[in-house]
DNA sequence: GTCTATATTAAGATAGAC
DNA sequence: GTCTATCTTAATATAGAC
């Protein structure tokens, strides 16, 4: 293999591509190597700790950028109503309109280590709380906000599921519609 | 190891409780072999298509439990309200309080065979429609009645991905508690 | 029908040249 | 920092005895 060169970014980007789709265990190191286009021990070189330490790196990535264009969208001035339909926008362009699984989904089968297993719980978490706020804030009271927070996120989840299964991104699309009605009040 | 003898039904019953948790890339040979109790060549002799052959047959029991469990106790002569009542019941039954993954979830993460993708279709099509038609037959419209078909398995399926990301078994509790009334005319 | 034993391939991981 | 080469372990799969 010629001698290449690719940046961190890149280089996640296109793991996470793999590990959304295949899952932890479905995705060697030889087929990341491929994937990225440098060597396994390349690979090594820059994560010692393997895959393991891919894959929490991918996650983190996945978190910053959900920070970014999730959570921030949040705090905006906009009314809670049309940050919510931005939020739903974004979301739409993460799972390209519900034809790619969910992170979290997908890589919480079991296979990864303890450590991945509490990044992913701690990003849902901190989903949770950042559609909690944003309902609390529309002015819903504090426990129905949460629990329309998390009926909000099981439908996402639920809906990427069909959508993988069924090869039908419809119900997606039609939660993403309705998301500013679930997080706001009318 | 001594020489064992294990009913295709204990077989296939203990294959599955591996694949929902840990996906099928998640289980080798060795570790089914371990499972069941026979070694791997006893395995190939019973199933000559090794993983793939085992996984399907495992899938198939599952579609055979859900269509005595389920489908079956939507049939009966029952209320509406109260047949979807009983089958929560055996959904809770099912997914353990909501401890356990959903089979079609975690098995249609790329990895097997496209039989087994197009045998998990068929299942959650199946299942489609039979909500689909107890809530036509409750009164509700066909159109309505396909939705909110729809929308109890994305929760339910979306309120699994929680529990085992969160550990929080709650939100799946509810969807339960919901289901009469997602289901049937109030 | 199950076992022991083994073949073959792919996985994770490291050493050392450039 | 990336490469080639190699090690070790575990995976799928088969042969043949009992």
């Amino acid at each position: 293999m010629a001698h290449r060169t690719i940046s961190e970014e890149q280089l996640l980007d296109r793991a996470l591509e793999l590990f959304r789709v295949h899952g932890f265990e479905g995705v060697s190191l030889s087929r990341l190597s491929e994937a990225i286009g440098l060597e396994k021990a390349s690979l090594y070189h820059r994560y010692p700790g393997g895959k393991d330490q891919i894959v929490l790196a991918a996650v983190a990535r996945v978190a910053q950028w959900f920070g970014e264009h999730v959570f921030a969208l949040l705090k905006t001035d906009d009314s809670p109503r049309r940050r919510v339909a931005l939020v739903a926008e974004q979301l739409r362009v993460f799972y390209r309109d519900g034809t790619q699984p969910c992170v979290t989904d997908v890589l919480s089968i079991s296979g990864g280590s303890e450590e991945l297993a509490a990044t992913l719980k701690i990003a849902l978490q901190a989903w949770l709380k950042a559609f909690g706020e944003i309902a609390r804030e529309s002015g819903l009271s504090s426990s129905v906000s949460r629990l329309r927070a998390e009926e909000a996120i099981v439908r996402i989840e639920g809906s990427l599921v069909l959508a993988r299964v069924l090869g039908d991104t419809k119900p997606f699309q039609r939660v993403l519609k309705l998301l500013p009605g679930l997080l706001t009040v009318a």
